[in-house]
DNA sequence: TATATTTGTAACCGATTGGTTACTTAAAAT
DNA sequence: ATTTTAAGTAACCAATCGGTTACAAATATA
């Protein structure tokens, strides 16, 4: 049972799902009624939501409210943010580009500005 | 054949592979080299990324080597990115109450700064 | 030319995934 | 007390996943 936020984040419907529990906590048929699917598949993926973190669980009577609780984004977060830099190679290379225009421009009024 | 970069940088293998061409390409056998795996399980992996365009391969001679091309991050650095306000909420609590005490701190000194 | 190397790919396998229907349990409403 | 409602769960299903071995094709080397 391998249930790490990668695995989790991975389906579209979870992640909709998550969109949907961000703004409010939401009971599971609230949540099963957005869907197309059955309330049980829900309630699946509302299960591997909650055992990675992702949700939880708070009773009410009959009705379970399920919340976000998105710390773990944390993790994705910090795994993407090591290799920003490579993709943002080429904004960073139109971002010079653009800066050498400046540069240009600048040489027109003030020579001592270029470095 | 689902093959958003969710789904693909879902499995730690992937992950890896990604990691490993990152820094530099790399031909298929060097990349599976580094893993326990087979090579056509790899092989599957990689096509699986090139697929989503995490990763481009260019022939040389006989030898293919795989090239990560990030951009696509991009996409999940944006899901993400509408989310971290919450599960940065806690952070910014104790943020907040640490400003508190500095601005308590300042009443001493000015309490005009208080707003 | 014959041989070795790098890769692709087909066929197969067991486990997992994402879904279903049917049934049960527990709480609320009548 | 009976009925309705919310949710959990078991059993099942087809498709996909992540892996394997075996073989074919293409390039490089002896």
């Amino acid at each position: 049972m391998r249930r790490d936020v990668f695995q989790a984040i991975a389906d579209p419907t979870r992640r909709q799902i998550i969109g949907l529990i961000a703004r409010q906590p939401l009971n599971l048929n609230a949540v099963a009624g957005e869907f197309a699917i059955s309330r049980p598949a829900v309630s699946k993926h509302m299960k591997i939501l909650t055992e990675c973190g992702l949700v939880i669980i708070k009773k009410k009577g009959r009705e379970r409210y399920c919340e976000a609780k998105l710390d773990q984004l944390n993790d994705v977060s910090a795994w993407l943010e090591q290799y920003r830099v490579f993709w943002e190679q080429k904004l960073d290379a139109l971002e010079s580009y653009l800066q050498q225009l400046q540069k240009t421009k600048a040489k027109k009024n003030d020579r001592k500005k270029r470095k």
